[in-house]
DNA sequence: CTAATTATATACCGATCGGTATTATTCTCT
DNA sequence: AGAGAATAATACCGATCGGTATATAATTAG
């Protein structure tokens, strides 16, 4: 055991907690006050756990990337170019159409418009976009050149549209969609996929 | 000349340099003093002018809906519902890749995210968007009534097809995406339009 | 035991939030 | 000119923002 006083509640817990509220709220709508309430625990002990409220957001995300955005990495795995846009969007209408979920998506609505303060978070959730859609780019890539994608299908426009897609399944939540409607939402989005010839 | 001192500014320059603010940084983004800083003229008279920020916030939607927004009701009048489809799609693509405008849409990010304070706020542009997608749907059952869509096609599925499409689009100009990007989303994502037999 | 270390709770910091009371100024109407 | 009405400028309101100084309690190391 440490030295010192020891720790009275559980740090994963409270970045359990920290995540569905930040996600519910975004980052500025987010108060320092809602997370000591939410959390149980102090605003010094808050600072001295976690530092300040832009890292524990910041570890927030990482936890959010890796618990509801792990259908991705997933996806990108997946065998065929088809494929993989297919769990994508499959993936976030289950994400979203998940009623045990707070609605919307941490990083497309945590700081798509803010306050100058939270500039910084702002553009980290924009580079994190950014790179999610590089990821899909680079994959349907190699899909081409493995032949699964047709000779002029564009890597890159159709990430794009895969990104828009995943983005507004993520604002089309926060009105109240269901997973049902997610879902033929994505089978629609996935009627266009270029077919291959052979 | 109404009775009393005249009025030293303009207020629909006013208005006009308001909706540009609230387009870049959101309801709760936006402070009094953004505001008053911006348009020039002090707090009492902003609130005698026009009440106070929720108030002037939506004066300012009504103006972004009423200009922003004319594409959609424009191609709400399209002959087809394929040429709808487009028209929608493609006039988001020119709004949101104009340099000259603030990226995003202020209906999708004005509020999507927020503390309590701007539920109303977040509850009106909500409503909103669902009002938006009914319309569509509304104009492609009219549509598939006139034999312009296959009797299989799904209207609702389709206007949340599109209206998800549309808000994608609007978050991704705020990662920068330029006007071609959009415009050959929009392209991609109408090649799975159903097609007539007739 | 004491000393060192770490977490806790209380109470507070300056800055900013949206909003307003007060007073002075500029106009129309009689 | 003078009364009434509306806007303008200054200065301020309580509440909340993110963040912290201070002191106390709980633990380990010696």
């Amino acid at each position: 055991m440490p030295i010192g006083r020891p720790r009275e509640f559980d740090t994963e817990k409270a970045l359990e907690l920290a995540t569905s509220l930040f996600w519910r709220k975004g980052y500025e709508g987010t108060s320092l006050s809602d997370l000591t309430e939410t959390l149980g625990i102090t605003r010094p002990s808050l600072y001295a756990a976690f530092g300040n409220k832009e890292a524990l957001f910041r570890l927030v995300l990482e936890r959010y990337e890796s618990i509801a955005g792990a259908y991705r990495t997933k996806a990108l795995e997946a065998p065929t170019a088809a494929k993989v846009a297919q769990q994508l969007l499959e993936g976030a209408a289950e994400l979203h159409g998940d009623k045990g979920n707070p609605v919307g998506c941490l990083g497309v609505h945590g700081a798509l418009a803010c306050g100058d303060e939270a500039d910084m978070i702002r553009r980290e959730l924009s580079s994190r976009r950014i790179a999610g859609e590089e990821a899909i780019r680079r994959r349907l890539e190699r899909a081409k050149v493995q032949g699964d994608l047709p000779p002029d299908a564009s890597p890159s426009d159709l990430a794009r549209y895969l990104s828009v897609v995943l983005y507004g399944m993520a604002v089309q939540s926060v009105g109240g969609a269901s997973r049902g409607e997610l879902r033929r939402v994505a089978e629609i989005a996935l009627r266009q996929w270029p077919k291959n010839a052979h």
